[in-house]
DNA sequence: CGTCACAGTGACGTTAACGTCAACTCCTCT
DNA sequence: AGAGGAGTTGACGTTAACGTCACTGTGACG
């Protein structure tokens, strides 16, 4: 697949592989000097932009990925992913607490001023 | 307050009590070529380090707070924190909401795995 | 053979929120 | 007067994930 038919099927600008490439997530082969991405390149794209649909950083994905084909095959990788996920999950449901109080505190302090009846006009 | 208690008591650097001036989300007076800050720069920045802790850019703590001083006065202050809030909670909902269903996806597979008698010590 | 369109390679620009110097200026204490 | 220490202003560095040139190369078409 060339890098443009690549940008189409998965809608991203050819930089962007460009940058996925020097940052070694993918590895198109080079015929002449033209890149040539395979099904594995594929396979790896989906992966990334669902990483990064989740939040995680590129080279957390990097690692995940590369894990796939060192050693460990898809299990170490699953595990990997997993971990990594479960760990994103804890960080936002924190903020997530923070924020519900937050909102907790402004829609209190909302009401005490309407109450005061300070509040003009579409404050509720 | 000087800059020295100002970054002891609300735990800051002098550097970004600085920044925060250059960006206009605090004004402290200026005694010769000294910064010395008010009772106003002290509510001020307690306001910006919560909405630093809720996610929020400096630049929309800055307009928030401008809200104060320019006509609204408190309440039309509130009333934009509240609305930014408010958006800040649906962004962050929407995500989580993704990465519960990565979650799923991934528990899934990895259960999958197991099931195949894949998965080798430490998996489940 | 000219030229077009697409590819490729640097290399600098961008945003956020400061960190990290460097080089003063002042005030104070001795 | 000299030594310190705190404070001040630039100004460049940092991280992430690309965007945006500028310039070069190259295969295909008329």
């Amino acid at each position: 697949m060339t890098i443009r038919e690549m940008c189409e099927s998965y809608n991203v600008t050819p930089r962007t592989l460009r940058f996925y490439e020097a940052k070694e997530l993918l590895h198109p082969i080079r015929i002449g000097t033209r890149r040539l991405f395979t099904r594995r390149d594929r396979a790896r794209l989906v992966l990334i932009l669902r990483g990064k649909r989740f939040g995680f950083s590129l080279e957390d994905i990097r690692q995940t990925l590369d894990l796939y084909d060192r050693d460990g095959g898809v299990t170490a990788q699953r595990q990997r992913a997993f971990e990594l996920a479960v760990k994103r999950l804890a960080e936002m449901e924190a903020q997530r607490a923070e924020l519900d109080l937050a909102i907790a505190e402004l829609k209190a302090e909302l009401a005490e001023a309407e109450a005061k009846g300070l509040v003009p006009r579409h404050a509720a």
